[in-house]
DNA sequence: CATTTATGTAATAAGCTGTAACATTGTCGC
DNA sequence: GCGACAATGTTACAGCTTATTACATAAATG
């Protein structure tokens, strides 16, 4: 009787239970590819009881958030080392970016739901690591350096940056919901990535290419 | 006394069911933003017991496979009505479509994720109403006749259909987000969706065209 | 070392799911 | 017409979950 209270007492407390939730909780999203797991199996997996959870998160949504956000910590330190190893200013630099997103997109295809969906509003609007900009930056300022180098004007740079996110975010999600493999069974999101990153530039050069 | 058994028993079966619960839990994820509702809320909007559903769905996924249904269903009349009053072969189709597909995902933007996401496969791979290919191939339609117009060769319209297709579901996604008003406050998707098809064809005559 | 704060447990109320057993209605062959 | 039977409801329930409350233990602080 003593030893065992002794035993427990030793783990009463556990230690970095907030830690050890937000990990559960990206475990049991990555294995069961839903958002949709009960709290208290996330308590289950750190050996607490289930209303433990609650000392460190209000709710399910604030567990989710914090894990969100990790995801977006991630992204943005893949994009950067995607640009590291690249020239500045060209259209290598931009598809390794987008090549970099896809394949985040496809490893943690468990968590693109919660990243676009209202958590991951939530957690740009909370702003708390600057996850607005420091991501999308990036590639703004790789097509800056691109127009600057290629002589491309006039055109908002931010504005181009959009439009490749959207077609990159595009092949994404098709990529993820396999709609790719559905009508062209041969070709990869890859591939596709590269073309039409070609096939826009061409397009600016011809219409903005002060001559 | 009587006269109770006898009102409830012309209410006894309720003679559409079925329908009545797709259209509760349409009404539901419309409201809600999310696909996460209870069972029994749908039985309680259609008027029966919490049980009364599982006679016509097998659990709440077969519900929502039907719901998912409707929603593809949808979007493929938009996409037919855009291009009917269009002339074939010509950017302003292709737009025209795009333009659909966005407004049609802003309008229903709660039921995203639904579509897109594992149940939204699994309503293609049943393919009841040809749901696969019906849409997408009104897009290939368009561009294979504006690269026989253009004389834009060779390239496969299937390739550019999918590129297009990404660049568009990207653009409806950063809307539905509001990713685009963050970083670009005075522009909107329709804008950035008639300037980058633009841009994308402008690129595709640059690289393919037949001299 | 006593008090306060942080952290965890146990117990519980309320709600949902899906199944089983039972009730009512509609339909079809005779 | 009518009896069997299929279809479609109902009520009751066992087994889950969530989130709250009251209480217990450990750690930190002065």
């Amino acid at each position: 009787m003593g030893r065992q209270k002794q035993a427990v007492s030793k783990n009463y407390h556990h230690g970095d239970l907030r830690n050890a939730l937000i990990l559960a909780a990206a475990e049991l999203i990555e294995e069961s590819g839903s958002v949709d797991f009960a709290m208290i199996e996330a308590a289950r997996r750190a050996g607490v009881s289930s209303a433990a959870p609650y000392r460190h998160f209000r709710d399910k949504d604030d567990l989710l958030l914090a894990v969100v956000r990790l995801c977006f910590l991630g992204l943005i330190e893949a994009s950067r080392e995607a640009v590291s190893g690249q020239e500045v200013g060209t259209e290598d630099a931009i598809i390794a970016l987008g090549h970099s997103y896809i394949r985040f997109s496809l490893v943690h295809r468990n968590f693109h739901d919660l990243m676009w969906g209202e958590l991951g509003k939530r957690a740009m609007d909370a702003e708390q690591d600057n996850l607005q900009g420091s991501g999308f930056y990036v590639l703004v300022d790789c097509v800056a350096a691109l127009c600057e180098r290629e002589s491309i004007a006039p055109v908002d740079p931010v504005e181009l940056a959009t439009e490749l996110w959207a077609m990159v975010h595009g092949l994404s999600c098709l990529a993820m919901n396999e709609q790719i493999d559905r009508f062209m069974p041969t070709a990869d999101a890859f591939q596709l990535l590269e073309s039409c990153t070609h096939t826009f530039f061409e397009g600016l050069r011809q219409r903005y290419r002060a001559h």
